[in-house]
DNA sequence: CAAAAAATTTAGACTTACCTAAAATAATAT
DNA sequence: ATATTATTTTAGGTAAGTCTAAATTTTTTG
């Protein structure tokens, strides 16, 4: 099938995509996978011939039908590796991403399927995240960052968007964790930091931070 | 740590010194690994820069300590998520070998120990070999192959020398499971077979099936 | 023991996935 | 609209791990 550098390209154009609207720019690549942008260039277009994106010189890539799919097994199978590490290895949420990175690239249909079936078809990984199905099918739940929400509501934190570990420990050490109630109580406009509180304490985030929390509406 | 190419040549060395005798050829390595000769050499001496084994021009090669460390612990975890898919993910004896090559290459000490404890410290894995512990210890239990039984005496068939699934999918459909009572009951000198029989009932087998059975001795 | 055969190594080449430096193109600013 | 800057691509190179063909060394045989 896929060789490893190809799946983790497809993974990261399928993450940059929803991050930033279609046509990913070479750039934004190398920046996700720390590499330089001409290796970059030499991957596009073997992946193009794959077809696997579409790509035009200068006009950055976007995935085809077939590298939507590609992509969203590899997700799958690093949110399924992420679930048992987690609920059958007791390992911690901020320990598993980067032996998920590992484990995703092992090939064979019926070992996902399996392990799907072993952990009960867990619907969302340890970070919030959504876990595809066996056709690639993936429930979108549109949630909140909350650089995006007024000062006074409140929302269930349901997520991050980085996986990991240092932002997962400062979580930790915040006493933030999934499932949470998180209210915004005040935004500086001098630095953009955000002063919120949950059910037992208040505290004061970054934007940076505030951007990676992903919270679900509530009255 | 050490590449994937390169554990698997360690994993070769280690066997092959087990069922030859120290001094492994650059020959049986190849036909082992499924590759050419001068592959091998090449990689020999790359494992020789880093003290894994002991390489002299023409002469064969042997593990030192180090490098017979580094193969128990590729063996460990190739034997660790061998029991994993068969005791977990209701995988058969013959479906799981070639899951475990890609598998046992995840790099994590503390995924591997985990997954140990998880399985409850399992001693041999599904093929009747032992599982090397956390430090690099592995019970050898001496066994015999059927080839080197008189005729007459009988044993418990504990383990298979060669663990692809053609071979396994073999036992099965003749019935022969770990755990069996087998009898020799006869040697045809003109082709080397053996007539075996289990409690149930009784065929014949080329030498060749006979060498990749292992019987543990019973009055 | 010398010749033939077998095993092993060397030489040179290929692929994948990277890299740096230079060239080309696109975007922005004056 | 042109000049400057930023982005992207091309050109050429490297390391790992493989290959084929040729050279070398060891082993076997008459
Ligand atoms: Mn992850
Ligand atoms: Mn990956
Ligand atoms: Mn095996
Ligand atoms: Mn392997």
């Amino acid at each position: 099938m896929y060789s490893q550098a190809e799946e983790n390209y497809l993974k990261t154009i399928y993450a940059l995509e929803k991050d930033f609207g279609n046509e990913v720019s070479t750039n934004l690549i190398a920046g996700k996978i720390k590499t330089k942008a001409s290796s970059v260039t030499d991957m596009l277009k073997k992946l193009a011939n794959k077809e696997l994106v579409i790509y035009k010189r200068y006009q950055g890539v976007y995935l085809t039908e077939l590298g939507r799919l590609s992509a969203l097994k590899v997700i799958r199978k690093h949110r399924l590796w992420e679930c048992f590490l987690v609920q059958k290895l007791q390992f911690n949420w901020d320990e598993v991403h980067d032996i998920a990175e590992q484990l995703e690239h092992v090939k064979s249909e019926l070992l996902i399927n399996k392990l799907d079936a072993f952990l009960r078809f867990p619907k969302l990984d340890p970070h919030g995240d959504p876990i595809p199905d066996a056709q690639g099918r993936v429930l979108l739940s549109k949630t909140l960052s909350i650089k995006d929400m007024k000062i006074g509501t409140a929302g269930i934190f349901v997520g991050v968007k980085d996986s990991s570990s240092v932002f997962l420990q400062y979580l930790n050490k915040k006493n933030l964790a999934l499932g949470d109630k998180i209210r915004v109580i005040d935004i500086e406009p001098f630095d953009d930091s955000y002063h919120i509180e949950t059910k037992t304490h208040r505290l004061v985030i970054t934007s940076n931070v505030a951007e990676n929390l992903c919270l679900k509406n509530v009255k």
